[in-house]
DNA sequence: ATGAGTGTATAGTATTTACGACACATGACA
DNA sequence: TGTCATGTGTCGTAAATACTATACACTCAT
């Protein structure tokens, strides 16, 4: 169903044409995984790790952690303990989101990042 | 350690005050689970009750959805599936607005809401 | 031909999640 | 003094989650 265990295939395939350390029994032992559990996930023959192993599996990979997270069909626990601060005011925000294009989060996101009027002040 | 169970207590004998039909077994049928379950859970006794539950509970008693699943240490699934699909942009933006005060989130909610400029065109 | 490294098949398991079933004690009411 | 409704205590459990352990077959260099 989910295109995770291939994309991390393709990944670690990828690394491994310039580095054998991305051997699928190496790639499992740095993320501190046994190998034949990386083999079952890498062909979908299971469901992908936790969020833990799927953020070791981010790094050894150089690929986005809430990226490879969304691919396992997860969102950061972090990011759910903040909108749980303010769960109405994210879920109206969200929900506005929803058909926004990329591009239109992207806005957002900068005019926050920008605007120093909506962060707290330190002093 | 969480407030779910004695909320949803509260809740209901406030709103029992007013109608008989808010008694906990009463309320347990209409919610569709057994009144020694959600005896269990108003007195945290268990863990707060599934996202579907949750949802059910929060209709029953009239309060905001999102705001009982906080609650109970969830994120609606619906939700998740937004961010999923632009994982790094609502990743950054959720983090952007971690330290934001709740008026200031409520301001982007605003811009965004009004702003057609965010929101795809139907024509 | 053997030892090292590769990926994989099979089987099993501890823990968590999300409840149901049933019996019981209490109090009010007729 | 039954009986009706209330909340609760105890026990059990099906399904999902997140893996481990072991053994196997293959390839390749020495």
């Amino acid at each position: 169903m989910t295109r995770f265990g291939s994309t991390v295939r393709e990944l670690r395939e990828q690394l491994r044409q310039d580095d054998p350390r991305f051997s699928l029994r190496q790639v499992a032992q740095r993320v501190g995984i046994e190998p034949a559990y990386l083999s079952k996930i890498e062909r979908g023959d299971v469901a992908p790790p936790s969020e833990a192993t799927t953020g070791r599996l981010a790094e050894e990979l150089g690929v986005d952690r809430d990226w490879l997270l969304a691919l396992a069909g997860k969102v950061s626990s972090d990011l759910q303990e903040i909108i749980r601060r303010h769960p109405e005011s994210f879920a109206e925000l969200i929900r506005k989101l929803k058909e926004a294009p990329e591009d239109a989060i992207l806005r957002v996101v900068r005019e926050v990042r920008d605007g120093e009027r909506y962060v707290a002040h330190p002093g």
